[in-house]
DNA sequence: TCCCGCTGGAAACGAGTGTTTAAAACATTA
DNA sequence: TAATGTTTTAAACACTCGTTTCCAGCGGGA
């Protein structure tokens, strides 16, 4: 192997570009050249630009679902049969978002990669994530379902996502908010400052009364 | 002219095409041909692509500022020198957001648009955006100020961005939420049904309260 | 009638894309 | 040391991209 890991050196070099700029707008070329890597380097080692997408998003996913799993293993002994009150949940699985990144890179790229998951096309990512993750989040919702017994099922899914689009809106777009914020209010925020700030939001979201009944259909949609 | 002019089919071809796949992702040729319109006419009319990503959300965008500033023009003559209540604005604000589109096509495209200018990278985008369109939400920011003095600056413009992020990230990935919600549920939600669900979350986040003070800085972010 | 300013259309340009190839360099084992 | 498998390299391939060019058709004013 060489100074670095060629491959290591690709995806750390990958994961900032394709944070900052996105996945179509990042060329092969921009990264391997950053990374001082032949340009066939990602082929040979990853088969596709694709595969390469997916291997970023791995190195952060997996770390992840398996301290994940371990942390609710744990609340689940430690709550034994019992139900885990929904700020145990949500707090978590924050702190399991937190420590991630922390042994790799920023939190930043992060939550900037799951931002664009979301919004870019790139309908192969999502069919991933949701194949090689989605057991872990479903492990959770269910835990959830038990904290709200008073939700309804549609209702309480409806609030996760908003939540949800919260902390990946915000926390994926921060470095422009921050900028906004530390002009206007000459304050500087972190990232924990900012899930400081969030913990309220989202326990009051998720607690809020239920909306009316929906009106008598009046016109289709 | 021509059947329809050729201006307006490429935007009405354009604006659901970058909605569904992205600004880098839809290529002119892909535009033009599915508009039946000559690949040279958008450089024609428009000058370049980046002037014909502009001119889609000023579509939507040129409608949406008159009937905001004239929505919150009646506003303030209602409540004449009084305060405006927090749920009333967000009320407005979300009645002229569904009214826009309405009379054009559909809100779907314009919530996603709202979520690509913000994710992708496009910089000029949100410029544009920002230069063109930035009073009427700084009006409409100073109103929300007025509602809620109890909240500090810095928190309410947190807590503005929240939301914001609850309902953009909702509604622009509202396609693949809906299919999950009515596999799961077997119920079918229309724009207005998320709208309704959504209402007492925003307020509810809004009237949160406030968090912790900061810890004594223990650790550099 | 000639000329002019617009709009539409086909073709080409140059730059940039992901991917493949084939040879060279290296590392590892026998 | 020789043979083997693995990694790196430079070059080319086959496209697609946004943009430009040049010309044909069209209208109405002189």
């Amino acid at each position: 192997m060489a100074q670095t890991d060629t491959v290591t050196r690709i995806l750390d070099t990958a994961e900032v570009l394709f944070a900052e700029r996105g996945f179509a707008e990042t060329s092969l070329r921009t990264i391997t050249s950053k990374a001082r890597v032949n340009l066939a380097a990602v082929n040979y080692h990853f088969g596709s630009k694709k595969s390469l997408i997916q291997a970023v998003f791995a190195r952060y996913l997996d770390p992840f679902t398996v301290r994940f799993h371990h942390a609710l293993d744990e609340l689940e002994a430690q709550y034994a049969g019992g139900v885990i009150p929904l700020e145990v949940l949500l707090e978590t699985m924050a702190r399991t978002v937190l420590d991630v990144p922390a042994e790799r890179h920023s939190l930043k790229v992060f939550m900037k990669l799951l931002g664009l998951a979301y919004s870019q096309a790139q309908g192969h990512l999502r069919r991933y994530i949701q194949d090689e993750y989605g057991s872990v989040f479903s492990r959770f919702t269910d835990l959830v379902r038990l904290a709200t017994p008073d939700l309804p099922d549609s209702e309480r899914f409806w609030r996760l996502h908003f939540v949800l689009g919260t902390v990946i809106f915000t926390l994926s777009g921060l470095d422009a908010l921050r900028d906004i914020a530390e002009k206007d209010y000459q304050e500087h925020v972190s990232v924990r400052d900012l899930i400081r700030r969030l913990r309220p939001v989202v326990v009051a979201a998720m607690n809020a009364p239920l909306p009316p009944p929906p009106m008598p259909k009046a016109e289709a949609s």
